[in-house]
RNA sequence: GCGAGAGUGGCGGAACUGGUAGACGCGCUGGAUUUAGGAUCCAGUGAUGGAGACAUCAUGGGGGUUCGAGUCCCCCCUCUCGCACCA
């Protein structure tokens, strides 16, 4: 041994190292010539005044453990880390205490990454990332140039959410149930602004399809299919007396056709004008501007009660010729389909309500297989066809394909597919943001900013509220807003919006390996090598925001010969929420803790065990302050045992071969640990290290392999203490230089086994005897036992079922 | 309403393809050691009855399948998360 051993001090083996790790570049991977490369990302944090919380460091450590994991596989692992400091977040902080945003980041970054190390995360340092740095987001903003100059970003004046307090639009995810995300009990208003888009919604079939090959947590693929929302029916056409044009609606139900009793459009459908009767102008003209005014939030509530205006115009049905009224509601989207409904009332519980309210005819069109339909709603299910005409009698599901046949070969119809998802909203109104690289010239149009002249810098502006007179803050400031056309040398004017936040944070993962390339966005050689990224580690709440956004990114680049993969994580692990009195930990609860009074009291070590000790991972966990001295123990009595202090009263296990039952401890802890890591298990995991713990301290005797067998166990987990066991036990250089131990396959099965006797599925006993016992001699082991054969006097045995070295139960009879 | 997940001791949580429910830890109880300790060590700890060995009851509730159910099936209740008039 090169080294006196201390007692445990948890301040001091960290902060040794940390600086060692920091001064032997123990955690910068070779990039170029890296032979086994694996890519561990986390999500990046917000750097917030208030620093990193306990929320952030189970995320990380959780993601950590299978870097350091991976790491003694052998891999050369590339975890890097980086900050989103751009995005409303950021601003609105500014705005509140007055500070420009510039000013705070530096600040709150480096507090981030002291937190970092101080952690002890095996993070390249050397490859960080800053959203908000020009070096950053010039690239950024060559992004959105691509995808303008392959016709997926354009503009549109459309209805959006706006926030009344965030002053900006905000896209449909950051919506709550018509809310905003930043500022609960603040309604989302509805506007209608020229805004650029990105069209995701070209890739809403391969975002789809594609979720069945990735690897990712299953939550996450559910939350993204439902957010795309395939739905398959038909475009069904509906002549429209006295024109040319029909009106077309979109149904997944064209086996209800014959009892479409009304139809619906939109309030903003482009027919409702040229339809209207005279006599209803005025009611409907009304009934629009009303619509158009109204909040989303109270648009939405499905509470309230069915409104409407019929328009005093008519259409066609077209499988039986009646003519069927034409009503406008806003319970009909414009977003959605085609913005019209055939509303078929006795089949559809909102076409119900509003048939039920405004005294419209109901009719059915299929009865249940059995039983009577529901009274007073509509029925929903299939069954056999009534008043379809020919149709009668037939199964409504086979109608389904059939009608759609029927009218596509009139043509009057066709199968169509829907997607619930729609296009990204990139602008914002708003200052804390890379500028839209656009220029608006009145000769030329719209043109982007010639690629050499990037990045477009945001300007260091003193007022950069979002709603001071003069409009939006890029606006405001000329210098910036003034320029001439690249292309006519004209004057024209900037586009005065940043682009959102989730834009920012699409395409990091791309950029760390990277980040010492000025000339392009990311080295082709080491993308090839390092992406896509192995593992990526996150939060649900992503899900459907920056996980959809990412890929569709993604398969974008791919399809501009960018990157030559589509799908950017190979492997995606949601973890779960910690919970602090009963509350999900989060600034809007106010229950959040501070990883530093915990790593002060107890050592880094203890809290990430702890943090990774609360529960399954994937499920997050209860925190709570109670139970954290479990763990700080359990390290303090490795670090005795290593140190050869007596545990109790044995002395201590002298240095020599291990005892039968210790071996096979070690190799079945060897085995489990592995296990639980991949599947990502870390309570289980620990609770197999304290298991061998108390073995190897009750053992006589330890071996070589034993006592650093379990410190490489460790070393995931409690990364300082085990590179210091691993520099007690004599080692030089890093304990993640070592290999995981490989265990014996022999070793992990015991030699004797007990079995448990039941009488009636009742336990009754239970018989100690070899591996692989007969049948017979367990029996007879058994039937031994005083307490089995007491329950079995008397009585006849009618069968004896027998698990091999598990159980045997007798069925008996009396 | 729809989708996903979850209900197990005082607490956090274990339990492989159905096979000894409660691993591991916290807390608690008793003991050892100590000047003392909130330090360390040992033992015990699901509930009820019993001095006791033992018995009975126990995995949200109710049925069922099975030699045997926390695990499978049906019905119901509760909680968490996500979506929310998507035709």
């Amino acid at each position: 041994m090169t080294m006196a051993w201390e007692p445990y001090d948890a301040k001091r083996i960290e902060a040794k190292w940390q600086a060692r790790w920091q001064e032997q570049q123990t955690n910068e991977p070779d990039l170029a010539g890296a032979r086994n490369p694996f890519y561990t990302l986390m999500m990046f944090p917000y750097p917030s005044a208030e620093g990193l919380h306990v929320g952030n460091v189970y995320a990380f450590t959780g993601a950590d453990i299978q870097g350091r994991y991976h790491r003694l596989l052998g891999h050369d692992v590339f975890e890097p880390m980086g900050f989103d400091a751009f995005g409303i977040h950021s601003e609105n902080y500014a705005l509140r205490i007055n500070t420009h945003p510039m000013k705070l980041i530096p600040k709150n970054v480096a507090n981030f990454r002291r937190q970092l190390r101080m952690m002890g995360l095996m993070l390249d340092w050397s490859h960080e990332v800053l959203t908000p740095d020009p070096k950053y987001y010039k690239w950024t903003q060559w992004i959105f140039i691509q995808l303008f100059k392959h016709g997926l970003a354009y503009r549109k004046k459309a209805p959006v959410n706006w926030c009344p307090k965030c002053h900006t639009v905000i896209s449909n995810e950051q919506v709550i149930d018509g809310m905003c995300e930043r500022h609960p009990g603040t309604a989302v208003e509805r506007r209608h602004l020229e805004q650029w888009f990105f069209k995701i919604t070209a890739y809403a079939q391969r975002l789809l399809d594609n979720l069945d090959w990735i690897d990712w947590s299953e939550t996450t693929t559910t939350a993204q299919r439902n957010w795309i929302g395939r739905s398959e029916g038909a475009d069904v056409d509906f002549p429209l007396p006295g024109r040319e044009d029909a009106l077309r609606v979109y149904t997944t139900r064209p086996d209800t056709l014959f009892g479409a009793t009304y139809m619906v459009l939109a309030p903003e459908h482009p027919l409702v004008a040229e339809l209207t009767s005279p006599e209803q102008r005025e009611a409907v003209a009304a009934y629009c501007a009303a619509a158009r005014m109204m909040k989303d939030a109270d648009r939405v509530d499905e509470a309230r009660e069915k409104t409407g205006v019929f328009l005093g115009a008519y259409a066609t049905n077209p499988v039986n010729d009646q003519p069927i009224p034409i009503w406008i509601s806003d319970y009909v989207l414009i977003e959605y389909g085609t913005g019209a409904i055939m509303a078929v009332p006795a089949h559809d519980q909102r076409d119900y309500e509003f048939a039920s309210k405004f005294g419209l005819p109901i009719i059915p069109v299929i009865g249940p297989t059995e039983g009577d339909p529901p009274a007073g709603e509509a029925y929903v299910g299939e069954g056999v066809m009534i008043n379809s005409g020919s149709y009668d009698g037939m199964p409504s599901l086979d109608c389904l394909r059939k009608i759609t046949a029927d009218l596509e070969g009139r043509g009057v119809g066709k199968a169509t597919v829907q997607y619930r998802l729609r296009d990204w909203c990139i602008s914002r109104q708003r200052y804390w943001g890379p500028p839209i690289p656009m220029i608006h010239c009145a000769q030329c149009g719209i043109v982007p900013v010639p690629e050499d002249q990037l990045p477009v810098l945001l300007p260091e502006l003193e007022d950069f509220h979002p709603n001071s007179p003069g409009g939006k803050p890029l606006e405001r400031y000329k210098p910036f807003y003034e320029t001439t056309c690249p292309q006519c040398a004209g004057p024209a004017h900037r586009d005065a919006d940043v682009n959102d936040n989730f834009l920012d944070s699409a395409w990091y993962f791309l950029r760390y390996p990277s980040t010492d390339d000025d000339q392009r966005p990311w080295d082709p050689e080491r993308t090839r090598k390092w992406l896509p990224v192995d593992l990526y580690v996150g939060g649900n709440e992503h899900a459907v925001l920056h996980l959809m956004y990412t890929r569709f990114l993604c398969m974008a680049f791919k399809d501009m010969g960018l990157i030559d993969f589509e799908e950017p994580f190979k492997k995606f692990r949601a973890h779960g929420l910690l919970i602090k009195e009963g509350a999900k930990m989060s600034k809007t609860h106010g229950n959040v803790s501070n990883p530093d009074e915990y790593v002060e009291e107890h050592g880094a070590d203890t809290l990430r065990m702890y943090l990774m000790f609360l529960g399954p991972y994937a499920e997050g966990g209860d925190f709570r302050d109670s139970g954290i001295v479990g763990i700080r123990r359990f390290l303090d009595r490795v670090h005795r045992l290593y140190g050869g202090i007596p545990a109790g009263g044995n002395g201590g296990p002298r240095h020599g071969p291990l005892q039968k039952r210790t071996a096979i401890k070690l190799h079945q802890t060897i085995k489990k640990v592995g296990e639980d890591i991949h599947a990502f298990s870390y309570n289980t995991a620990i609770a197999a290290l304290m298991e061998l713990l108390n073995e190897m301290r009750a053992a006589p005797a330890l071996d070589d392999f034993a006592r650093e067998s379990f410190v490489i166990l460790l070393a995931p987990f409690a990364p300082h203490e085990a590179e210091e066991l691993w520099e007690l036990l004599g080692h030089d250089g890093t304990i993640f230089s070592a290999r995981w131990p490989d265990y014996d396959p022999a070793l992990t099965i015991k030699d004797e086994v007990e079995i448990a006797i039941q009488v009636m599925g009742k336990l009754r006993g239970t018989v100690t005897v070899g591996r692989d016992t007969s049948k017979d001699e367990v029996q007879a082991a058994a039937l031994a036992e005083e307490s089995v054969a007491r329950h079995l006097a008397e009585k006849t045995i009618v069968k004896v079922i027998n698990v091999p070295n598990r159980l045997m139960n007798f069925v008996i009879k009396p």
